[in-house]
DNA sequence: TGTCGTTGACCGACCAGTCGGTACGCTAAG
DNA sequence: CTTAGCGTACCGACTGGTCGGTCAACGACA
């Protein structure tokens, strides 16, 4: 490596296309790629930092551990489903357009993000039980948000209200989590299109019975 | 260990309860534990070994590798729902019916068998890229019968046919296959009861649109 | 009945390699 | 002079897998 380069390496570092992002968010980037490919256990250090074109004295001033690296990962789209999620629920419109527009953005954000989606939940038992806890936490939030926003159309005698709110919310996110186990971007459909028809299907399942 | 003992060690052996299972069932029931509690990672084949009260030598006598040993766990839960879905589509009942059966059956033996169901998604992609496609290929196989159903029912008109049904079957499985982050033993809600509003969720979303 | 030879089941010490993490040094900026 | 931002060299723990060896059961044969 050019050591009499200042800050930023030359234009062409082969870290395809993410040259003159900062060190962090490169490191974020690469191991997001990584971790999704091989997986996390399978996903060395050493890989890491040679992909993003440092060594791992840099990894190692930017995150406590391998652990603390995953664990940013996940925070970050937390982060932004939740605020996504915010934005949707908040708005005027009737509660049933709201749910349905809140359930198809999560999916385009998913497909969006695809990598992201699947380190979340092939990985996530590798963390210490501690960091573990405290993403499960905020994990709980993100649904509990939902599941209010289908009770409140259970209240308002819009859904169907003989099934449990919560056992909604986590048939839904099944769905939604698992995305990530069989979209493929250059598939025959649209991540629009799919987000579109759950939500429709989700929607049409909590029509009252008849 | 005793070793004037004859083929099998005593009742009282410490492997709790599994005690006079041959050796290979033994490790197999050992291992889907440990997987599912610490993810195939993290488990060393020392430790699963040990569990079993047997040594590495034995181990290697029975499966030809680590990767062997998770390729039989899947093998057997594949076997196991392939089977029953079999039992279900065949039957004389209305398409409705049978669709209701089968859907609610697959998450009571996901919840019987939620070690196996959590190993499943989450170390799938820890196996040789050969091995993985195998296992991928009979799954797929799986869905497919599952979607054969459902166009059954959409071709009679029972169900709405404008949402494709291999997304039907996506949307449905992937909240079967994430049973296993969410579902305790434990809870409030036994696994038929969930059969249950799982299956009425399906079968109504897929009512025909007003 | 006694005693070989063979075979399947299993033991346990060991190896070569890999991994996450650390200690320390250098450089440029403030 | 201090501090941030890294690079380099290296450690110790651990892993999957191997390999020579042990032991009991069994069939053959006298």
């Amino acid at each position: 490596m050019a050591r009499g380069a200042v800050r930023e390496p030359a234009a062409s570092d082969g870290t395809g296309g993410v040259r003159d992002e900062p060190v962090r968010q490169r490191l974020l980037a690469v191991a997001t790629r990584l971790f999704a490919e091989k997986g996390f256990e399978n996903t060395s250090v050493q890989e890491i930092v040679s992909a993003a074109g440092v060594t791992k004295g840099a990894m190692y001033h930017y995150f406590d551990s391998k652990d603390d690296l995953l664990r940013e990962i996940y925070a970050r789209v937390l982060r932004l489903q939740t605020e996504r999620l915010a934005m949707f629920a908040g708005a005027g419109e009737p509660i049933a357009d709201r749910v349905h527009a809140a359930a198809a953005d999560v999916i385009v954000t998913s497909v969006d993000n695809l990598d992201d989606t699947k380190i979340f939940f092939r990985s996530m038992h590798q963390l210490a039980p501690e960091t573990q806890k405290a993403v499960r936490a905020e994990r709980r939030r993100y649904h509990e948000r939902f599941r209010d926003l289908v009770e409140e159309g259970q209240r308002a005698g819009v859904f169907r209200d003989d099934v449990p709110a919560d056992l909604v919310v986590d048939y839904f996110f099944g769905s939604v989590h698992h995305l990530g186990t069989w979209y493929h971007a250059d598939g025959p459909l649209p991540g629009a299109t799919i987000a579109r028809h759950f939500a429709d299907l989700l929607l049409s399942s909590l029509r009252p019975p008849t």
